[in-house]
DNA sequence: CGGGGTTACTGTAGCGGTACAGAAACCCGA
DNA sequence: TCGGGTTTCTGTACCGCTACAGTAACCCCG
């Protein structure tokens, strides 16, 4: 990586003195004193347009524009006004992490579209605490999305001891909490039925759980940590229990390539080798079909393989893999709904009824080429 | 989508007198009162331990804790402070979209995850303007990101009249403010170098531009809009042009896969179809061999691909594609560091030294499967 | 025992706005 | 001409916190 310096030279950034020889900095006051009206006034200019004349007001516009006067200073604004233009949203422990699974950066575009239109801005809270600084508790913000952490991370306590309207997304709410989730259960039913139907019934699940290493899980009850797995885990189990099928269950640690291709060699090298296997994501799905290749095993012909999400891996995979779709969209919408809701709510709106939402966003199986009839 | 109303009944945040009895919000007189000190010394508690004794400030936190005080109000800090804790990224058009990219997204998850340490949260900027919200103008921020935005955006405008500390990132920079660029036209010159030491002459490139509609471009000189694109188009033109190279340079309007699709189909359909393509992108790649399969052609036996980004469908793509790798990491770690350095600059901070930092992140061309010897 | 240096706490003066309740001028119909 | 309703502008009182410059007590040492 290379480095250079230049001089700061015509950029307006530029600090100190400059022109006009003004060295305080404006304010509404600046303004008020020169154009000879009360600083309440100038106030109005800038955020209550109706409340003075309209050439007045133009004056008032020019002489700010004149001493490079921007509007209202936001910080000040916000203590006055009591809002921030601002929500926040709470990731999982490694920020990063979060942007590496498609969906959920979808998730997040998805929600900041929504958000635009409210003029609402949407502040990534990382969820690391340096000792002085802990972003959940001492950043500015309306409210908050809490998007798929572990329940009982310190965070999310500093944003409800503030508070603050909050949406869970994607995990258990709180009594009271408005939340946004995925049928998942539904979904994950539906995609065992599916295999059930076609004969199937020594069957793989691939999921996440927080187990340190990637292995089979003694119970399939108890497995997933998270809440998403959980719901899938159980979704699945709905179908595959009262079937009678032998489920064999392989923890990841998390939702990577790497770890999928560890639990893919698992199940494919089990002696009672499964017809098909249930995953957590596209992605494990679409890395077990390519673990499978390698090995010689065909898919659908000697297993059947099916992801979860719909992402766009989904469609480009091959065979293009048969999944549960959540529609992303929709949860985007309608978590900055909730939030919106749960502002308003706060403010004493009452236009938005009087307890928190719940939502759930549909999904739905979605065959393609990835499963087929059980081998004889 | 369900929607299920509860009573707020145990969530700590409902509103209203809470348990105490008291009415008004606790500030930090409240529990000065309480304990019968002085209010900056419960200040003092919060934000400068060192500056009162242990067992005091003991008192004053459980104090606090009683009566339901969080910490210092982060408006008022902010405005007493000067400083808020967020710094912002302002975002192409449509916020969605910028998501939707994975290279985006992976820069984006790399900065907060650099900023993470440093407690700052990343404020997601719509660049929607709501006639009264403008985020640029209204959102407190310590600073900003400007990524890959036309340069003529009116939100650029705003930040830069607020005189915030400003990184452009792949995009033509301001004078004066700071610039994380990768080096781009090294990359595609060594792309096309690779073309061309393969005995290829008759090169196709399929790049974006703001064009309404994809197209053959007339001329190579003017091509891309954006100022990513006009740079790679730069690179590759630098080793095709002096070697005498047969090129056809079409615009596409978007990095999406539908209008690839167009754009490959219009250069495999040429009379004198180009023997190896040079692709704004992975995606592009990828659907480009996705349409050459289609219509029979070999890739890369009869013609050679080559993408850009080094994406996970990069690896993923059959045949794995050669590409331009960018280290994303080292991007989103040049642009954290240029904006706290912009950030201690505008403070004063004499250690960062004097003028903007320009940083180029280097690119290195990756051979894998998806280019061959020109067929003869 | 006096003087210099800490340590522990306090008072004042903002930070830059906005809400709200006037007040003055204007308008209009009876 | 008078009373009531608008329109337009103003003054005051905060919003909740922090910087900074004290002040007072305490400590240590020659």
């Amino acid at each position: 990586m290379t480095t250079a310096t230049r001089p700061a030279d015509a950029y307006p950034g530029s600090y100190g003195t400059s022109e006009g020889g003004a060295v305080g900095r404006v304010t509404l006051q600046t303004i008020a004193d020169r154009v000879g009206v009360s600083r309440m006034t100038v106030s109005n200019a800038f955020s209550r347009p109706d409340q003075l004349s309209a050439e007045l007001r133009a004056t008032i516009l020019q002489a700010a524009d004149e001493l490079g006067y921007v509007g209202p200073d936001p910080a000040a604004r916000s203590l006055a006004r009591g809002t921030t233009g601002a929500v926040g949203v709470l990731l999982t422990e490694s920020v990063g992490s979060a942007f590496q699974d498609p969906i959920a950066a979808a998730f997040f575009g998805s929600v900041a579209q929504e958000l635009a239109p409210t003029g609402l801005a949407l502040a990534l809270l990382p969820s690391v605490e340096s000792p002085d600084r802990i972003p959940a508790r001492d950043i500015p913000m309306d409210g908050a999305l809490v998007y798929s952490c572990a329940g009982d991370m310190a965070p999310i306590n500093w944003l409800i001891k503030r508070k603050l309207p909050l949406v869970f997304v994607d995990q258990a709410p709180i009594a009271g909490a408005s939340s946004v989730l995925l049928d998942d259960r539904v979904g994950a039913r539906a995609a065992a039925q599916h295999l059930l139907d076609l004969g199937h019934r020594r069957i793989g699940i691939l999921t996440t759980a927080n187990d340190r290493s990637t292995g089979i899980a003694p119970d399939p009850a108890t497995a997933g940590a998270g809440y998403v797995s959980r719901e899938r885990v159980e979704g699945w189990m709905s179908a595959l229990g009262p079937a009678g099928a032998d489920v064999t269950v392989v923890h990841l640690p998390d939702n990577t390539e790497a770890n999928a291709e560890d639990g893919a060699r698992i199940l494919l090298d089990l002696d009672d080798r499964p017809t098909a296997v249930l995953c957590f994501s596209d992605l494990i799905a679409w890395t077990f079909e390519r673990v499978a290749r390698a090995q010689g095993v065909r898919v659908p012909e000697d297993v059947s393989v099916v992801g979860y999400d719909d992402s766009p891996i989904a469609r480009r995979a091959q065979p293009a893999l048969t999944t549960v779709r959540q529609d992303l969209e929709a949860k985007g919408r309608a978590a900055a709904t909730a939030l919106t809701r749960a502002i308003a709510r706060s403010r004493g709106d009452a236009s938005v009824g009087e307890g928190p939402d719940a939502v759930w966003v549909p999904t739905t199986l979605v065959v393609r080429d990835s499963t087929g009839p059980a081998p004889a």
